[in-house]
DNA sequence: ACTGTCGGGACCGCCCGTTGTT
DNA sequence: AACAACGGGCGGTCCCGACAGT
């Protein structure tokens, strides 16, 4: 016991600290050297663990993935009408950008790897069809409701997504560019009054 | 004269190999020997017009933004209302994400520098910029024209900018996920509903 | 007893999964780990019984020499005459080159390290001379029959040694280059024409 | 001229250097910063010069198969009897022995690798066809001018080669062994018996 | 303006062997 | 008797950039 201990401690003392690297430095910027020396283990530790520096990365990914699902899971089982729960979850977009916000460089690494790389891209949609698919039910609940305007489910949940994607990434590049709690709360007034039913 | 215009070709000629290079295998990837070999140079003459591979990359950068400001340019003269300027440039979305997809992977790899270095941040940051007065004076003239309705101008230009990049950030990831020009005509009806006057 | 048994087992295993690996891939190329994985062992039970890699190389050729003196002793007791025995074993060649043609790249390798390594040396000589005297023996043996010319034994015994040697390696070089079967019987009739004593 | 020769200089120093370390050491021993040490130059420019380790060790048996040749073409414009060519040829060998003594190791090397890549092999096996047809040859020369028994002259040469390539393996085995002047005059004499025709 | 050659550095992957645990 | 985990270290490769020579 205390050895398996020791051993999934060495494990998750490499993946935090080479997320860290990573979201520092980049991933090809950071040697695993430069990991195994942070997290202080040897390379013998990290090879053991992971086949690979990529091996790495696809754990972060898919540890990424599984907090992401969590999430949602969390999300899905409010009650309240879909706007709301729309505007709830926009309102939540600033606290994430400000508290994962080292997590970030890390997301776009995801990106930039999945489109290069099959494997990593596979990986990479994954949470994509999550949210497409969350997004997409609560719209057609919305339009159930009566709430929302009666659109194509899927497209609405891809303008939603987007929309995110586009903040988070912008937010990355220039963080001090604009009040980004500001503006992400107009934006989804904004989009908000596009899907909402006219009374 | 004729040596002044060898000197172009030869950097005109290193310069779109090496565009080549990095959007087929990415900035990384791509060895300064390989764009050498490729572009039928020596390496002494890559570092005679180049100070780095760094350099080349910013050349390419710098070259793309003149390429956007005289599109902005061009759009800026047209004489339609504001909705209607909007909506063609929906429509070009699609177009733009096929022609040009081969070179988006590697404006992830800009964004990916740009979000740790930053000077590199700074050049990547100036076409967002120029993106946003040139939305936001859209916006504002079609405020002025009663077209759409009174919002801050700011964020409406953020909303779309950030839904045009994860469009295509998703386009890029999932080409075959969706019918992206389906799905992006969709969306600007939504955010065009969301933006305009009500009547 | 059954400890001892599985202990045994254990060492066996190891060693002939070694051969297989070392035979097919190479003594430098193959892994302890490799061994390990294919024998189903872990790398602690494989340094329980040997001391390192080189040891089970050792323990090897230790084995094939032991089969190697049986055969020897075996043809050592039949009772024909000189000439005979020498056709006899002329004829078995081919047989050897093609059931044993996977491990002779191994013994390649125990020489090219014997060539450099003294201790390695020393056991891969001691089969050359358990050779040397089994046919210097059989050479005098031979002379004092009166069916083979009165020459130096010793001298004899390496000639047949080296044309057997020499015969393996060009046979494991390029197999398809010759019928090695036909070239080896070939051989030994010329040989023994040079040996054998005119009537 | 200056420059291209200090390469081709550079080149050489780092074939011969190369050499010189295989033979002592072993191919897979012999690292190659190893060999750039010993040869004075930095490994870009070995990497400059060679596209992998192996590049050089092909190198250096394509160059060991010029002389070959060479050597063999010498031989071929002699104008005597084919027995006494033989037993010049006989003569030579211990002289080779010893005074190549620091190439043979080498050989043996070849002939590792070529017993398990089969470029190395291709490569490895022409010299070999050389020396076939150039024996085949002479036997058949011997055969017309009555001085040798009517053999297959192809099984003739193998013969030849076969001992001549069993001397040499053992004669860097056990370089005390015996006396391998004497040893490999007294193999001729009996190979030239065997092969001389009866008057 | 351009070329060939070279310097030195670091990268990832793997490897052999050991140690504490059972 | 055997195992999982780990320690360092070296392996070949390649890369960016410099610079002497045109």
């Amino acid at each position: 016991m205390t050895q398996q201990q020791r051993s999934q401690e060495t494990r998750a003392q490499i993946l935090s600290t080479a997320a860290r690297c990573f979201a520092q430095n980049g991933y090809n910027a950071t040697g695993v050297a430069e990991i195994c020396a942070s997290a202080g283990v040897s390379k013998g530790a990290f090879y053991y663990h992971f086949a690979s520096k990529q091996a790495v990365f696809m754990d972060l990914l898919n540890a990424w993935m599984v907090d992401l699902e969590a999430a949602l899971e969390a999300m899905a089982t409010e009650a309240t009408s879909a706007p709301e729960r729309l505007s709830k979850m926009a309102r939540m977009m600033p606290v994430i950008l400000q508290s994962e916000s080292a997590q970030i460089p890390m997301f776009l690494e995801f990106w930039t790897q999945a489109s290069r790389d099959a494997s990593v891209r596979e990986a990479a949609i994954a949470p994509y069809q999550k949210f497409q698919r969350f997004f997409a039910q609560l719209i057609q609940e919305g339009i159930e409701e009566g709430t929302l305007e009666p659109i194509n489910p899927a497209s609405g949940a891809q303008v939603i997504i987007s929309l995110a994607s586009g903040l988070l990434l912008q937010g990355l590049l220039d963080p001090q560019g604009a009040d980004w709690g500001h503006v992400s709360e107009d934006s989804v007034q904004i989009l908000l009054k596009g899907l909402k039913r006219r009374t």
